[in-house]
DNA sequence: AATGAATGAGCCTTCATTCAT
DNA sequence: CATGAATGAAGGCTCATTCAT
């Protein structure tokens, strides 16, 4: 596989991704990916068995990515209770990493909403790399010894009011600014103040309890 | 119209709304509707012009609705500052409302984040009624005298931190309980926790510093 | 049938004759018949068995009402040699009524040319009467004592640059006085004399034969 | 575009142009082309946008042809005064070309009724060329130094006299020999005498009138 | 005589996918 | 790798016609 080609294969990839996340997966027509990727219908059939094929494939890196990140941060020791550098580095990392797949967010969302799918892709965002087979995961089990009653707490608490909060600022940034008449930079500024003084104090109270 | 046919229509939209969250509009298909609406496929074109004309009426029921709760509650001296009891029905009631018309919720996150939609169906949750040429309107507006900078605040904080997390909850719930196999009582709970001790905790300490 | 349901029959057939004229008989819509008469479409089939039989019964109608006309004018000894003044009438007549039914012969045009027709509705125009068993009617052949050959060149003659020059002048008077921007009247007086220096001017010089 | 997609293409129109003057635009099924023109419905809409365009197409290069032979003709030195030889040598190639296209010439004549065409294509046959931005129409442009009144008189004779009469031969041959019970030979014939007998002596008595 | 509701058949068009080169 | 051509299977929508009252 030459470079050429290699390019071609992601660039349909990266025009799915957007146009998946403009119209929906059902929305999207393959023919519009070949358009916009500026290549021909029949080659991205070459590349990917069929359009869900392609759906996977970006999930799969998403997830892939997505993990990697989590993992590098546990190897550095993230649970430890003293890394709080770390783990700021880690929130600003991974943030960026999301707020860069955009699309994927967004397609992640739709895709989750559906009635069809037996699981839902964006839990994984609570539970990231649970489902991977990774003995390096172990390190994160080992770090949960709570009661599953307050680890059930923490999970909807950590995915309503942390993780989807976040997750719509992402997708629903560009849109909102446009309907408010505001810059993306004053976003950003409400948005992290607005966190702050919920998500955030949350975290604050329950460290102060120990 | 004789109560025989307005049922037809009427179950033609409520089949309509579950399949249109269940699949996606895009993903719906006019004759599953008919179908399982028990209908004569022609007949949903005799009662809407299109696919898409079924999906503007479905919005136009839910946001008619949503906005007569509000209004209902402004008149009974909603925003009030010793209303508190109204505030709490008012909360209790539109929960409730937005919960058994979850289908419709889910659309309207699905179709919020597609690219084409000029308006964003889903931010009308935060400034509802505000489209509506409405001199009791005039109500609400009277309570709005703070600048605008801080009612952007408001409105990020409310849409991201508030009304999204609730909005998940409702649209979620189901694959929450099932993928984490907890019962929607306990997911109550739980999420009702969650709140609490979140965007809850920033309204208690706004009123605070009054 | 009281005035009122009679009223109604007769409206759905102009209008279904001017629907039929505007966009042609598979382009006409029961729907745009009924909408444009004010019945209702249910009443349309209460009168008429089917679409086609609308039209059957506005040809049938044409056909009735030419035949009278022309056997009115074979009565009054329409083929004698010095019935001149009774031959300008007739043809003023026949015009005339031609005119006032554009509608009908633009559908007749249209329909003729189609390629499933049996018959050939257009040309009973030439030979108008031929398919009625009439007694009446024999008073015509009466008068044909010409060579077969010699009856096909009058047929062929009248038809092609007779009958058909005035069937178009009628259907496309509008539309021709519209294009090339003048009036109906400017119309009429070119369009007679184009006849009088082409057809009739066979008619005079086959006179002077004699 | 290969020789075997282009031959498909070709005989899509082929076939559409068949049926479209058999049953009318309205009364063609795109399944009976394919079917017909032994290729896939949906190669149909491969090529040409809608059925609309196929239409369109059609007419696009009948005008496109007949535009081309007048220019020819006139690139000859058509409207000279001593190019009799020359005026018979287009009369013979443009009749030609017309009887060959009858199929085109039928849908013309159909469409040009219906009501909603903004331009009514059969009048192009009289100011053929007139539309196309030419320098060599310039030509024909020269030729004319009559008034206005007695062009439009031109027009009219030539249109309804002259043109449709032969259009309607074309259109109506098969019928009418089938109908009269006559070959194409003898209708020829008989045809021939008709215009000569009228249209051709008014062409005659207008350049003796010099 | 009149009507709102209902329907089966079919039409134009689209779309994911495959073929052949 | 790459591509223009081709295709089967729908999908949305329409339409003449009928039902029930």
């Amino acid at each position: 596989m030459d470079k050429n080609s290699e390019e071609s294969k992601q660039r349909i990839l990266n025009t799915a991704a957007r146009i998946f996340a403009e119209k929906g997966y059902d929305g999207a027509r393959i023919d519009e990916i070949a358009r916009e990727a500026e290549v021909n219908k029949a080659l991205i059939y070459y590349y990917y068995k069929s359009k869900g094929a392609i759906l996977s494939e970006l999930f799969r890196t998403f997830f892939k990515e997505s993990t990697a990140l989590l993992l590098n941060f546990v190897e550095r020791g993230g649970f430890a209770e003293d890394a709080e550098e770390n783990k700021r580095l880690f929130e600003a990392e991974y943030s960026h990493y999301l707020e860069s797949n955009k699309d994927l967010l967004k397609i992640l969302v739709v895709e989750s909403l559906k009635g069809d799918v037996g699981e839902v892709p964006l839990f994984r965002l609570v539970d990231i790399g649970g489902n991977e087979q990774n003995e390096r995961m172990d390190a994160i089990e080992e770090n949960i010894r709570i009661s599953d009653k307050e680890q059930q707490q923490i999970y909807v608490t950590e995915f309503f009011t942390g993780v989807m909060p976040f997750v719509c600022s992402v997708v629903f940034k560009e849109k909102w600014c446009k309907h408010f008449k505001i810059t993306e930079q004053e976003f950003k500024q409400y948005f992290s103040v607005a966190m702050e003084e919920t998500h955030e104090q949350y975290h604050k109270n329950k460290k102060s309890e120990f």
